[in-house]
DNA sequence: TTCCGACAGTGGGGTCGCAAT
DNA sequence: ATTGCGACCCCACTATCGGAA
């Protein structure tokens, strides 16, 4: 098959925006596909790679060859390119790469151009990703959509699922079974705002658990061969040998287990964030930093364990073989209670003693995994303030023409001036949008013209509209974080926009020590 | 007919490792 | 030694479609 009829079903894909009319397109395409380039199209078409990363971002992509007026190439002849540019990656060899960047690139046509460049940059904006790919696989597979989303599951792998289903049919999907040492996709959160909403959502009882600020981990052990996977599935077992250690300390030889690693200080509060994630995500020096940041882990369900699946089983049960395999120690501290009042204090007991919040379980449900169901709710403290806009960032996408991403400063009353302290695009309607970019405009001093149409992901030119800072917004953020980029050295985490202050005028918005007031 | 669950898009701050400067 | 880039850790929120109620 040819790149072009893949970049030309995208286009059509993009065009319409009916969920069903995307399905039909990308079905018909699966439908045409050969076997040995199914993962290709699949992969593609749902805006991965086979290769998942070949270090090429939006900056190698710059300077691009003139394109071809001709489209010839194959999806396997593209597939051998990036696996060859993936091959040069750690070599010292960027001028390597970039010659075989430009001989892809100068090989296709332009529309194909277009195509890769946005696939590559992962923003390939088509509205199909994999929940729409999973229900084009089932209709050109003729199976259930349900057989493809349990085979993704335990696979983690939609090319090589959809390739299954193609060739194989519900038979060969059936076939996919929880294998230790391959990563799950792991169950994730919805949000609610208080525990009480929460408990509503999940019916009561319900289980009540830390929410641990730090990294999701699976952790797999079959024998003395442990593995420990991210919640995208990337093996960090070298990175986290407290944890290996830990699995390897239990009774059980065949486990798979869900929880969270983060580094916790010698009174035993967590450290911030940032200190989690640098030590988790060190490769080198490990030896060392385990003496410096130990990590702690804290399991909260189990997938299997002594041999048993438990993905089906009811959270109760889970988490009941949990008790089993794992001692008490490394298990999230859970309350299962029908009580409101109950599950609140002990959310209160949670952030006072540092940790980000809870996350409410359903007793009932199986292990949703890869989904965002209903069955885990989390709920965190909100922190507001009043900030001022300083600046603005003409959108992108479906926000092209308004001014989206707001620059927010805290009130310095030593200067009389205002204090940058991080960007938000969030919480805007539609119609705040409108509103904004029209108030915008008339504060604008400089650039006060246009959005910049200069080539898609180029940050930090053009597209900046500094203004006249006279507008307070109030902000809903998740906690204050040390900051090298800003120059109060603090930024917000999580900051969304909940709504203008048009009563307020600058002078009263929120100064700079309020904030490091929250940072401490 | 209305409601609501699931998805995709639109970006945020921080950190590490690597290559180029 | 410093800087820029790519990848990945954490993520919130709105609009939209289409099946459920």
């Amino acid at each position: 098959m040819l790149l072009i009829d893949l970049a030309r079903t995208s286009a059509a894909v993009a065009a319409d925006s009916a969920r069903l009319a995307k399905i039909r397109h990308l079905a018909e395409l699966l439908g045409r596909v050969g076997p040995d380039e199914a993962e290709i199209a699949i992969a593609y078409l749902s805006g991965e790679l086979p290769q998942r990363q070949i270090g090429v971002g939006w900056r190698s992509l710059s300077d691009l060859p003139e394109p071809r007026q001709i489209a010839t190439a194959t999806l396997g002849q593209v597939d051998a390119l990036l696996e060859r540019i993936k091959a040069q990656t750690g070599t010292g060899s960027q001028a390597a790469r970039r010659e075989l960047l430009g001989q892809l690139f100068g090989a296709v046509t332009r529309q194909e151009q277009s195509f890769l460049h946005r696939l590559l940059t992962g923003e390939l904006r088509q509205g199909a990703l994999d929940g729409v790919m999973i229900e084009a696989i089932a209709r050109a597979a003729d199976v259930p959509s349900a057989e493809v989303r349990r085979a993704l599951t335990l696979r983690g792998s939609l090319p090589a699922v959809g390739a299954a289903a193609l060739r194989g049919g519900v038979a060969e999907l059936k076939a996919f079974h929880l294998e230790v040492g391959r990563a799950v996709a792991p169950m994730l959160a919805q949000s609610a705002a208080s525990v009480t909403a929460a408990l509503e959502k999940a019916g009561a009882p319900a289980a009540v658990e830390w929410k641990l600020d730090g990294v999701r981990v699976q952790a797999h052990r079959s024998g003395d061969d442990v593995a420990v996977f991210t919640r995208t599935l990337d093996d960090i077992t070298g990175q986290v040998p407290e944890l290996v250690e830990a699995v390897l300390g239990l009774p059980g030889t065949d486990l798979v287990l869900d929880g969270e690693v983060l580094a916790l200080r010698p009174d035993g509060r967590p450290e911030p964030f940032q200190v989690t994630s640098g030590r988790v995500a060190s490769r080198t020096g490990v030896a060392s930093l385990r003496e410096t940041v130990p990590l702690t882990v804290f399991f909260f369900d189990a997938l299997r364990v002594g041999g048993a699946d438990l993905l089906d089983l009811p959270d109760q049960e889970r988490h009941a073989a949990l008790e089993t395999a794992v001692p008490a120690g490394l298990i999230t501290p859970r309350l299962v209670t029908a009580d409101a009042e109950e599950a609140e204090a002990f959310f209160g007991d949670a952030v006072r003693r540092g940790h980000e919040g809870v996350v409410v379980k359903s007793l009932g449900t199986p292990y949703a995994a890869g989904r965002r169901g209903a069955g885990w709710i989390k709920v965190k403290p909100r922190h507001t303030l009043d900030l001022v806009v300083l600046a603005a960032e003409w959108g992108s996408g479906r926000r092209r023409g308004w001014l989206s991403n707001l620059h927010l400063g805290a009130y310095d009353p030593e200067t009389g001036g205002f204090v940058m302290l991080g960007k938000t695009f969030k919480g805007l309607t539609d119609e705040l949008l409108t509103w904004q970019t029209e108030q915008f405009l008339r504060i604008a001093e400089s650039p006060a013209d246009g959005p910049a149409d200069g080539p898609a992901g180029n940050p930090g030119d053009g597209h900046v509209v500094t203004l006249t800072p006279t507008l307070v917004v109030e902000i809903a953020f998740d906690g204050v974080q040390r900051s090298s980029r800003y120059p109060g050295g603090m930024a917000l985490r999580f900051a969304r926009v909940l709504r203008y202050r048009p009563d307020k005028r600058p002078e009263e918005a929120d100064t700079v020590a309020t904030v490091r007031a929250i940072m401490l």
